[in-house]
DNA sequence: TAAGAACATTGATCTATGTCACATTCCGGA
DNA sequence: TCCGGAATGTGACATAGATCAATGTTCTTA
């Protein structure tokens, strides 16, 4: 149950077995199932969330009723918001699993327990948002930079898998395009397109 | 020199005077006129850039030429390109000084020894990260559900006067539209426009 | 295993914003 | 204090992508 996440926090950190018997104590373990939601709009973000097996998103909806995906995250990523978390103010994501999944959660005041009593994950949190801070700046960047065609092809490069298992409207709805263009540029690159 | 300095880090962590006076052995102070460049694209970003006084920005230029802004950087901000120096790889970005300002400069391998020799500064630069992470979402969400519009009066909402005191073009290429459209809005904005 | 829901495709049309070209204003340095 | 380049403004036109509407396809679950 906690395997996967002793593998991810030792590629960043060193960690014995035994310090990570406090990790153990704190989180909890849930089963979500497909549609389920995680966190809604108005709420607080409670917890932090790992995936241990699944894949959930992270979505905003603006007043045109548009939904706006933030985040994927895969067996081995952690999603939350993060400000609600941290300032309990109501959220303005859901978090929403897209599949069967299985989540270790971890509360506000637990979190801040873990941190005293093992302060070296100061730095593994520290790492893991400074590359989520990266691949963010980056994909905003390309937002404003890229042609709708060029961020689908960045983006199949970047997450083969989520391609497999993401319907494509979510695809697009990632991407800040409507599903008819994504269709339809999806159509060009297997035609004529870009390749031949 | 190191005042502003230490005044942010004690805002987040509590931090003796004795033990900032390891920082100011690890910093260099560096001036730096109007126009002139801390990073030019191309390079390996070998400092993290704290800014004691002045205004810089960091931007990409895509393949058409377009110029796109990352962040401008205050007194009392980071900036830097973390990724490249992390991994050492060139920059995608240029920094540029946008007045005549003074920066506290640290390496690589100075950045390393001092969070060796103060680990409680983990924390401190987990926050700041964190709260880049978090802004830098939201600025996200917002380009992709926002109009030009409503993207310019957030902004002019969000930023100091000092921000707003940089030239049309740039504050443009921060939001990623041209400068004929901000300009355009602005004139909409100030007849009939919004409020009245 | 059938019916409804979710998902994908396609055509016709619309629109916000970009592009290009030029005029005007502003500002810093010799 | 004047010059030249940067910055801003504005009109005419182009276009990527959105919107609307209809149809086809594939899950899923009772």
């Amino acid at each position: 149950m906690f395997e996967l996440l002793y593998k991810k926090i030792t590629e960043k950190i060193s960690l014995s077995e035994e310090e990570f018997e406090v990790c153990k104590t704190l989180f909890t373990s849930r089963k979500v199932r497909k549609r389920q939601f995680m966190l809604q709009e108005g709420d607080v973000s409670r917890y932090q969330i790992f995936v241990n097996k699944g894949l959930l998103r992270s979505y905003t909806i603006d007043e045109k009723g548009t939904e706006h995906i933030l985040q994927f995250a895969l067996e081995g990523w952690w999603t939350a918001d993060l400000y609600s978390f941290f300032t309990e103010e109501p959220s303005l994501f859901n978090i929403e699993a897209l599949e069967d999944s299985e989540v270790l959660l971890i509360t506000r005041p637990s979190w801040e327990t873990l941190l005293e009593k093992l302060p070296v994950l100061e730095r593994y949190f520290r790492i893991l948002i400074q590359n989520s801070l990266i691949a963010t700046q980056r994909r905003l960047m390309e937002s404003l930079s890229e042609t709708a065609e060029k961020k689908y092809l960045k983006f199949m490069k970047m997450y083969p898998e989520s391609i497999q298992r993401v319907p494509q409207h979510m695809i697009a709805s990632y991407l800040g395009i409507t599903r008819e263009t994504l269709s339809r540029l999806r159509r060009d690159i297997a035609t004529g397109g870009s390749g031949a």
